[in-house]
RNA sequence: GGGCACUUGGCUCAGUGGAAGAGCAUCGCCUUCACACGGCGGGGGUCACAGGUUCAAAUCCUGUAGUGCCCA
């Protein structure tokens, strides 16, 4: 008999629907956990904490596949760190994005005929805002439709009152330690956004253009030095011709000077090392305003810099005759007129990366402009360090490659935009010319005292001049906050390797200079989300599914279970929507089982709480799920361990435990006994069916956390919600691996009747016969657990002969026979064709191996172990064939 | 031009030195009292190609081809 359960036998449990319907479900279970306030983290508990700070998502985005395959896998870091009991911290927030939000409303203001300029700079920030309260944001929403369990009270946006003040802190630390400057230099231009990017925002794309050879004709004198140029518009501003010092072909021209057509100036022939002899002529102009290279030799030359375009892109007063053409029609223009004055040499084709602006993919213009800059070199050495000496970690690995060249080749940063939406830089310039850094406007110029002179910055900085202080500036900083004190620094970012210059690296350089400490230890880089065809997912293609359109009809949880399920480490992935049925159909088979536990748990009496103990009569059926239990936690748990991140294979042995161990062996073994006659073996079975769902909902519920939490509020004695349950451990104590290699035969004894079956077209609740060939001894699994054989496989009577019996089917378990009575009505045509088949099969298995035993270095060099098993091998394929080729005689007699 | 990754059954992908795996698709049987979003069983691959290392290579090395990404 089993101890009767100390807690009172709980109400009969509620017969869950056939099918698993998530919408009845998510909505519910997401409003329980958020008001129970499970996502807070407490500052003041004193367990140890598990920190992850989302990547802000812009304020203007919708839910990509990207934001699902990122934020599935930081919940189930959280819930899995939570579940273990630590004091678990997700930081939300979205990101201003400064030009992609500027555009969203500029577009908007087009449709009523009104431009920003319209307006003016306070207006049209009113409507920014305005249009953050109304439309932005949205994205939080869809996040929590997909289960994500962050701590909402503590969202933040880069725009609000503490990061703008973080951020005003941050420039002001950075410019006193001299590592901000002001200064006129060749930047990125984007002419439709009208302005300066950062060289991480310039995207080039391989275009296939043309190199111009151009005559410039020889000052006093006849004939023309020739040089040849990718962007023939520019010439307008050229301020030198420029050949290789060791040029001899040049040497004579050099000090000369030649007319630059169109405009008339006179410019010098220079020598500079820069200049490759092989390119074009081994002549080169020299633009200084609008060539990063050539503004380098202009500064080493001291040449004049003309602009000759203004930020829209349009010819200015420098362009001569030209002026007022866009600078693609000036082009072609220039280069017409060229021809007609025969200074046109010849064209070629050549290609080159044009670069593009990241926002709106216009033709990147570099373009001489008084920007902001940030000294990076000094912020590189610790992120350097950090990640050569182990304090920070990638995932996969082979980033940091990409991290340490782009650091160890790190370029100052442009931070300044000319926007409105944004940051405005905190530096204010009185009337005398007197420049002030300050957080907060001052009142008087510190210099001449005057009140009413100072003015400040109109530019806004780089939107990701605040995420850089993202993982310390939404715990309060600069403030030192109880948060930042408990939760600071992070433990994993997730990120997607796309940003890993934009944000990862310049976040650790923060966190460093600001906080001397790495904002965090580990970094997982996601996989990239493409279509079937390997495109990556975006919206003017419109391959890119809506995920809410799938969460519609799939459920939340099937769509985290593909997703991950498809996301080897380090590998893209190949989406389409209805990938999303394994997800679903994995659900619902979870649900079924649970619905097959719940329903024969009405008169058991037990709870979640019970353990199975002394006075159960474990069955090895009992013993073998239990045991198989503890492999898949113990799998799950180190796939999730810090610096592995194997989430598709967690989800893996998760999905394999409960489906192919739980569902297809272990609930079919547990009916005979839930059927049967012995109350203690029934309870028994009650309590480990119970036993092995809560451990399987538990280990699952970081992955699927909807239909898990639903289900596991409906077991018996379950308390509370599973979200802070606790993460199953490994129980040694029931861990058993020659109980499970012996079930392991058994299901080999099965798979074999039930081969036999499916040949024979025997329906399946036909019970049969099957006598076993070796008598006592040969094959003891058939003595000791006939039993369970007989009902798996449909056998009424199971016997143990001496000798094969005529008319039966014969399978091979080993070089055991097993023969199904067919009464003699053997299709012996047919069955002759099955049994010369796997004869052939097995033939060529020995074959294959057989080879290696002939080969003495083999026999000799190779492991005795492995030796072993070779010559294990061919002895077992022997008596195979033995056997099969006796059966086979048979036959043939018939 | 340089670097990184990838190339395994029809499709999508696991598998880092010892007898080729999964899911989907496909074929056969079954609407059996958890589940047809299911059950049982089957078929299907000289692991891109060529060399090399090793007793042994899908796995390590070199090269070639193709694809993708990053950098210049």
């Amino acid at each position: 008999m089993t101890t009767p359960s100390p807690v009172p036998a709980p109400a009969p449990a509620p017969a869950l629907d056939k099918a698993y319907d998530p919408r009845q479900v998510e909505d519910r279970i997401y409003a329980q956990w958020e008001t129970s306030s499970l996502f807070h983290a407490d500052e003041r508990s004193s367990r140890p904490h598990f920190t992850i700070v989302i990547p802000p998502p812009n304020v203007t985005g919708m839910l990509t596949m990207g934001h699902v395959l990122n934020n599935t896998l930081q919940d189930i870091l959280v819930r899995f760190h939570r579940m273990q009991g630590r004091e678990t911290l997700w930081l939300p927030g979205t990101d201003h994005a400064g030009i992609a939000t500027q555009n969203v409303v500029e577009k908007a203001l087009a449709k009523e005929k009104v431009s920003r300029h319209d307006l003016g700079r306070e207006k049209f920030l009113d409507r920014v805002w305005q249009w953050k309260e109304k439309f932005g944001g949205v994205i939080i929403t869809q996040l929590k439709r997909l289960g994500c369990s962050c701590d909402w009270p503590r969202e933040r946006f880069t725009m609000d009152e503490g990061l703008s003040r973080a951020v005003r802190e941050c420039f002001v630390r950075l410019y006193q330690a001299g590592l901000i400057y002001k200064g006129k230099y060749i930047i990125n231009w984007c002419p439709r956004c009208r302005t300066a990017l950062s060289d991480e925002e310039k995207i080039p794309e391989d275009t296939k253009g043309n190199l111009w050879y151009i005559r410039y004709p020889l000052k006093g004198g006849e004939g023309h030095l020739t040089v040849a140029t990718t962007r023939p518009e520019t010439m307008l501003g050229d301020t030198a011709v420029a050949v290789n010092p060791d040029d001899d072909r040049f040497r004579h021209l050099v000090g000369k000077k030649v007319i630059l057509p169109f405009v008339g100036r006179e410019i010098p022939v220079i020598t500079d090392d820069f200049v490759d002899p092989t390119f074009g002529t081994g002549a080169v102009k020299v633009t200084p305003a609008h060539d990063p290279n050539d503004f380098e030799i202009g500064r080493r030359h001291d040449l004049p810099q003309v602009v000759v375009m203004d930020e829209a892109g349009v010819m200015n007063a420098e362009a001569g005759p030209f002026k007022g053409l866009d600078r693609f029609t000036c082009r072609e223009a220039l280069v017409k007129e060229l021809q007609e004055k025969g200074l046109l040499e010849k064209i070629e084709d050549h290609a080159l990366a044009v670069g593009h602006c990241q926002r709106c993919n216009t033709v990147i213009e570099p373009y001489l402009s008084d920007q902001w800059f940030v000294r990076m070199k000094p912020l590189a050495e610790k992120a350097i360090a950090a990640v050569k000496d182990g304090t920070l970690r990638f995932t996969p690995n082979r980033w940091v490659g990409v991290y340490l060249h782009w650091m160890e080749n790190i370029r100052d940063w442009c931070i300044s935009r000319q926007l409105w939406w944004g940051h405005r830089i905190p530096a204010y310039t009185c009337g005398c010319g007197h420049l002030m850094v300050r957080t907060e406007a001052p009142a008087t110029c510190e210099k001449c005292g005057a009140a009413d002179r100072i003015t400040q910055e109109d530019d806004v900085l780089d939107t990701w001049f605040s995420s850089w202080l993202w993982p310390f500036s939404t715990m309060g900083w600069p403030e030192s906050t109880p948060t930042l004190a408990r939760f600071y620094p992070t433990d994993v970012l997730v990120t997607g390797p796309d940003i890993i210059f934009f944000w990862v690296a310049r976040m650790v350089m923060a966190g460093y200079f600001f906080l001397d400490r790495c904002p965090f230890h580990d970094v997982y880089f996601t996989s990239i989300v493409r279509d079937m065809k390997g495109r990556k997912m975006s919206k003017s293609l419109g391959n890119s599914p809506d995920p809410l359109d799938i969460i519609e009809k799939y459920g939340a949880d099937a769509l985290r279970y593909t997703l991950i399920s498809l996301a080897p480490v380090g590998q893209d992935i190949r989406f389409a929507a209805e990938k999303v049925e394994l997800g679903r159909n994995f659900a619902n088979k979870l649900w079924n089982a649970s619905r097959f536990v719940l329903m024969n748990l009405a008169d058991a009496g037990c709870t979640i709480e019970d353990r199975t103990g002394p006075a159960d009569p474990l069955s090895v059926w009992d013993k073998w799920i239990l045991s198989r239990a503890q492999a898949a936690v113990e799998t799950v748990r180190n796939h999730l361990a810090d610096g592995q991140y194997k989430f598709n294979e967690a989800v893996k042995t998760a999905y394999e435990f409960i489906w192919d161990d739980f569902c297809d062996w272990y609930i079919e073994m547990s009916k005979p006994a839930l059927a049967g006659a012995d109350p203690a073996r029934k309870k028994t079975v009650q309590k480990v069916l119970l036993k092995t769902l809560d451990t399987a909902l538990r280990l699952l519920h970081p992955f699927m956390p909807f239909v898990t939490e639903e289900i596991w509020q409906k077991l018996p004695g379950a308390q509370g919600l599973l979200m802070v349950a606790a993460f199953p451990a490994v129980d040694g104590a029931l861990v058993n691996v020659p109980l499970e290699a012996e079930v392991r035969e058994c299901m080999d004894a099965v798979r074999v009747v039930r081969n036999l079956r499916a040949s024979a077209n025997i329906a399946p609740g036909k019970k049969v016969t099957v006598r076993v060939v070796g008598g006592t001894g040969v094959s003891p699994v058939f003595e000791r657990y006939g039993e369970m054989i007989r009902w798996l496989a449909g056998i009424e009577t199971l016997e143990l002969v001496a000798a094969k019996p005529r008319g039966h089917l014969v399978g091979l378990m080993g070089g055991t026979e097993i023969c199904l009575n067919l009464a003699g009505l053997i299709d012996a045509a047919a069955e002759k064709k099955r049994v010369e088949t796997e004869i052939a099969k097995i033939e060529k298995e020995k074959a294959k191996i057989s080879g290696k035993l002939d080969d003495q270095a083999f026999v000799s060099k190779a492991p005795a172990e492995v030796v072993d098993r070779i010559r294990d091998g061919i002895a077992a394929y022997a008596l195979q064939l033995d056997k099969l080729q006796a059966y086979l005689k048979e036959l043939e007699a018939i």
